[in-house]
DNA sequence: CGATGGCA
DNA sequence: TGCCATCGG
């Protein structure tokens, strides 16, 4: 998932106070997926309403939403629009894999092997347009805004973080920083416990590898991402030498006498030009209750006491104010 | 994952 | 109060 620039990035450890104030522009996808893929079980079953309908992201929505705008945090989030065609290979695996893993769950479930039974399980995750539209209902409900992007989701957020709308996009993908965001944020996570939120910064890692976003860029295409599949034995590092060596991926390519599956410049375009909306508006509006515990309780089976809870903690945006409020 | 409750 | 196991849906 995500470029694997790991090795290759530095990070700061903040606290939560840092980001006090500011607004978060959270990927929709990468986080109902961490949702769906981690509140289960011991033996991998999602929350489940009584009428078998998964639960786990709403429960997860709620309650992270909920406490990152407690600590002072404004919340967006960012839903993926079409993906493109590039991305179909990378898609059709994921789907394979998620097939295999749901074997193999219910293979291990039977054969009374739980440890495997949950290993699978969270591999087998999958979002519905079902899914997606739940969670945007509940995004409504909450006052929380959510934009719909055209293309990627990572694209669109970095554009607002670009456009100074957004401070900072949270993921836990690396993909964001080739779009173009200055900061992004990984492990926003409530509970931590070990993982603290890190920052990194595009200009702090440009400046430490010493390249430009275009080679950035370019650096990227040769280890692979979601929309090719990169040149087999090059990694983040070899991958960075070789950049820096030649200049660019093309001068890079002909020393190693390799072959792409992809032209760069389809890549590099669509990095560095995605098609974003540019037409949103973001606003943090007071929380409805009633339809909340309608939706989540009587519909969903939540409990009223845990979800009341949740969303009295909302109660701290009415009394800020978006800067860019002034502006409409 | 995040909330909750029991226990020191 | 803080830590940890387990519950939630």
């Amino acid at each position: 998932m995500g470029v694997k620039f790991k090795d290759i990035v530095s990070s700061e450890e903040i606290r939560f106070e840092d980001l006090n104030g500011k607004v978060v522009a959270l990927d929709a996808a990468n986080v109902i997926y961490q949702f769906l893929s981690s509140i289960r079980q011991l033996d991998g079953t999602p929350l489940k309403d009584q009428n078998g309908r998964v639960t786990s992201h709403f429960s997860g929505i709620l309650y992270r939403t909920s406490s990152l705008v407690e600590k002072g945090m404004k919340p967006v989030y960012v839903f993926d629009g079409r993906s493109s065609a590039l991305k179909k290979e990378t898609q059709q695996k994921r789907k394979e894999i998620k097939e295999e893993s749901e074997r193999r769950w219910k293979e291990a479930l039977e054969e009374g092997r739980l440890d495997d039974a949950r290993k699978f399980a969270v591999r087998s995750s999958r979002m519905s347009p079902e899914i997606v539209e739940g969670s945007k209902k509940l995004l409504k409900l909450m006052g929380i805004p959510y934009i719909q992007a055209k293309g990627e989701g990572e694209a669109q957020a970095s554009y607002m973080v670009e456009r100074g709308d957004a401070w900072c996009v949270a993921s836990q993908d690396y993909d964001c920083i080739l779009f173009g965001a200055s900061r992004m944020v990984k492990n926003l996570t409530i509970s931590g416990g070990q993982a603290s939120p890190e920052l990194i910064q595009l200009n702090k890692i440009l400046k430490n590898l010493d390249v430009t976003r275009q080679q950035l860029v370019d650096l990227a295409i040769m280890v692979g991402t979601d929309f090719n599949q990169g040149i087999k034995g090059i990694g983040a590092k070899k991958g960075l030498k070789l950049i820096k060596k030649h200049g660019d991926i093309y001068h890079a390519l002909e020393h190693l006498d390799v072959e792409l599956d992809v032209d760069p410049d389809i890549l590099r375009d669509m990095f560095l030009n995605h098609e974003v909306e540019s037409h949103y508006q973001l606003k943090w509006q007071k929380a409805n209750p009633e339809e909340i515990v309608e939706f989540l309780c009587r519909e969903h089976d939540f409990s009223e006491d845990r979800v009341l809870t949740a969303v009295d903690k909302l109660k701290k945006l009415e009394t800020t104010q978006s800067s860019l409020e002034q502006w409409f």
